[in-house]
RNA sequence: GGAGAGGUGGCUGAGUGGUCGAAAGCGGCAGAUUGCUAAUCUGUUGUACGGUUUAGGUCGUACCGAGGGUUCGAAUCCCUCCCUCUCCGCCA
């Protein structure tokens, strides 16, 4: 949620920050009006409020000195029923006008931080380093992941779509068990990073997608329960970001670092052409997420150290990949700043997104009201909260299905895995 | 799914129509005092929004699970929903 105050105070430096990510001029003036009729009305709300009170305690003090049926009495009851008549008015003014606002502030994206390069299109990312060159596989003849594993009848397609529909996946045999393997290496790496492991439910309420940001907006790309208002989750992300909402943290207790395994589910509505093969865009897929709740003055910092929990997973593997920083016209609803992970995927030449690293600032924490307090200190703050893949799973499985692929045909597991498999290849 | 009980401030817990934002206790904070790793005493102690102020501040409104209703006036009465607990049923 964007600071309504701040738009108010400073409204030009707000929407050029704003617009660094398209145009939001029309909605920015039309909150902007909303707001100050909201606070017009409210004015005069309270005050007549202040009398309604006021008139309450007068009729109460005069029954018990004169009676109930002193004149007075019938005079401050009929000023009290004016007031409500005027009351009965307003109110259901300013709920349709606050209803309005809220609906509109909530389809504003968060303001891009300075720091994040300015740019219209993912064109304009900029690549900052470069990893694992060393590890670049010398195999010119890379079958895609999905041949190469369909041959080790590790994984299949077609029958997921009997089962579901297309866009799902089924593992079999070494599939299954490098997928478990992958959750407990990474779930393995990122505790010892300090993380707390949870497990949260996979399904999710309304609330819980607005907070995070996925909601109202983003409605189509997750999978509805429409009976109970319950959502198939998109990302841990959105239960993480909603395991202190409405809470006030002890300044004290941050930063609160968590990681979770999860199944992700995602409806990729308008994605129909692209990726249609392999593991790399599918309705259900599993990640291990990571989750900061910190302080704002150290956000920046945690913001390099999370990217950095995600960077160690690459590594560990053996995985070469880049890392680049979205520019403003690119990057996601709730970011301010964003580090994306690509990995190598020798099958088309090409990086591809496996871990995407976000500084969501304060927009999550206003969303989901979680605020921390300074003991002694009056006053209470939002906190920033910072999310990153460490990693996407299916996306890894298939990094290494390309990456460690073999002349003969068979696939050589990371040695950082083979304890967690048994076994040195498939 | 059926029956019952209940949701009050950081916690415990009183409060069933009128100075209740809410007693009391605990905890927290500040001070006083006692020569002993603590006791005692005193004071203080929620959040949000808005008006006003250079600022500290000050004034107002709202909040006793959520949303409606009755009333001059609701934590208190009525309705709907959500959640928690107990028992029964069902079930991994």
């Amino acid at each position: 949620m964007i600071d309504l105050r701040q738009l108010r105070e400073h409204p030009d430096s707000f929407l050029e920050r704003l617009n660094l990510r398209g145009d939001y001029s029309a909605p920015i003036q039309q909150i902007l009006t909303l707001d100050q009729q909201q606070r017009q009305i409210e004015v005069e709300r309270s005050q007549l409020q202040a009398r309604s009170n006021e008139i309450g305690k007068l009729v109460g003090q005069q029954i018990k000195s004169a009676g109930k049926d002193d004149p007075a009495v019938q005079a401050l009851r009929d000023e009290g029923n004016q007031i409500k008549a005027k009351l009965s008015e307003l109110e259901p003014a300013e709920k349709v006008i606050k209803a309005q606002l809220e609906a509109l502030a909530l389809t504003i994206p968060n303001l891009p931080d300075p720091a994040t390069p300015v740019g219209k299109n993912e064109d304009e990312n900029v690549e900052i380093k470069r990893w694992g060159d060393e590890y670049l596989p010398s195999n010119p003849d890379v079958l895609p992941h999905w041949e190469i594993g369909e041959r080790l009848g590790i994984l299949n397609f077609e029958r997921s779509a009997k089962i579901a529909q297309s866009r799902f996946v089924t593992l079999i045999g070494a599939g299954a068990a490098l997928e478990r393997a992958l959750i407990q290496f990474m779930l393995d790496r990122q505790t010892a990073a300090g993380y707390t492991e949870i497990s949260p439910p996979f399904l999710v309420n309304s609330a819980s997608l607005t907070a995070s940001g996925q909601l109202p907006k983003f409605a189509e790309e997750s999978f509805k329960c429409d009976k109970d208002d319950l959502w198939l989750l998109p990302t841990a992300e959105v239960a993480i970001n909603s395991l202190h909402r409405d809470e006030i943290l002890e300044a004290d207790s941050l930063p609160l670092h968590y990681c979770a395994y999860t199944p992700c589910f995602r409806r990729e509505a308008g994605s129909y052409g692209r990726d249609t093969r392999g593991l790399i865009r599918l309705h259900q897929f599993d990640k291990v997420e990571m989750f900061k709740f910190v302080r704002p003055e150290t956000s920046e910092q945690e913001h390099e150290s999370l990217l950095q929990n995600a960077e160690a997973i690459l590594q560990a593997l053996h995985l070469p990949y880049r890392v680049i920083t979205l520019c403003t016209g690119d990057l996601g609803f709730s970011a301010i700043k964003t580090y994306d992970l690509e990995v190598w995927m020798p099958s088309q030449a090409k990086y591809r997104e496996i871990s995407s690293c976000s500084n969501c600032g304060d927009f999550q924490s206003r969303r989901g009201n979680v605020r921390f307090k300074q003991a002694g200190k009056k006053g209470t703050q939002f906190l920033h909260t910072l999310n990153g893949s460490g990693l996407a799973v299916g996306r890894t499985m298939a990094a290494i299905l390309e990456n460690y692929q073999q002349p003969d045909g068979s696939v050589l597991l990371p040695k950082a895995l083979q304890p967690y498999l048994g076994r040195e290849r498939l």
